[in-house]
DNA sequence: ATGGCTCTAACATAGAGA
């Protein structure tokens, strides 16, 4: 099964785009975030044509907001809060037989990287820092598991275009870096990306639209990721970050990230 | 140090993104 995470910035502006992932990569599964719609609004007719029968939305009006888009049924359907609230950021589903998915969408964080003085930066730190509890807590790493989507930490030092140069700017500060190693600690993760691509290399998933030149200069953050737990990294068969997405019309500034299990 | 650009809400411009 071919599974996808994207952050689309807007799912009703971003439509035509989904609709060729949809026909030029056919996944079976796309976790959506960044959906800034209330679900009453959700486009439920247009994924439906585009063969997913099978939709689990949690969204709110303007912000936020993640989506489960599936062409085989699944289970159950849960949504947990972080940092007590209750603003759209996770949503999980079960597929029967196959393993669990929880879609993502961490805080950004703000600008300044200190907690004491951004609120949105102390958000961001509780978030992975309760993540990592609810792995440890709820003993994920013996659950066939993956939790996907935008994480908004590029981890590693080629997971930015300039490590040195970007080490201070929130995203990629030595402190959130540290929580994504605890988080990935608490469930015995699987770094997908990192495990198809080595270390060494660059790997981007996002390219900002302030620099009108950021995608052609390859100025780029990998910010979405796709973990998986033991039980589950068995299966992995392929991996790919769709980046051609991001020269189609009104592109999101994320791209999507494809991952193949057997 | 600031703004670049794109989106939403709502109807001019402000907030958020990262």
């Amino acid at each position: 099964m071919r599974l996808v995470t994207w952050n689309v910035n807007s799912i009703r502006i971003r439509l035509d785009n989904l609709a060729r992932l949809s026909s030029e990569a056919r996944p079976d599964v796309v976790c959506l975030q960044e959906t800034k719609v209330d679900d009453a609004s959700f486009p439920y007719d247009e994924v439906r044509d585009l063969g997913y029968h099978h939709v689990a939305v949690r969204g709110q009006k303007g912000y936020n907001g993640v989506a489960v888009l599936s062409r085989q049924p699944f289970e159950a359907e849960h949504r947990l809060d972080w940092w007590g609230q209750d603003d759209s950021r996770h949503l999980s589903v079960r597929f029967p037989n196959a393993f669990e998915l929880h879609v993502f969408y961490v805080p950004s964080g703000g600008p300044t990287p200190d907690p004491e003085k951004n609120e949105k930066f102390a958000h961001k730190l509780g978030f992975l820092t309760e993540m990592a509890q609810w792995a440890r807590n709820e003993g994920i790493a013996g659950r066939k598991l993956a939790i996907v989507g935008d994480l908004n930490v590029a981890p590693l030092d080629n997971d930015v275009w300039n490590h040195q140069r970007i080490k201070r700017q929130v995203g990629h500060t030595p402190l959130e870096c540290e929580h994504m190693a605890a988080l990935k600690d608490a469930g015995g993760f699987t770094d997908v990306g990192r495990h198809f691509v080595p270390a060494e290399e660059f790997l981007f998933t996002w390219w900002g639209y302030r620099h009108p030149q950021s995608f052609t200069k390859n100025y780029g953050w990998r910010l979405d990721h796709v973990w998986v737990t033991p039980p589950l990294a068995r299966h992995l068969k392929a991996h790919k970050v769709e980046s051609d997405a991001r020269t189609w019309p009104r592109p999101s500034d994320h791209v999507p990230v494809t991952v193949d299990f057997q």
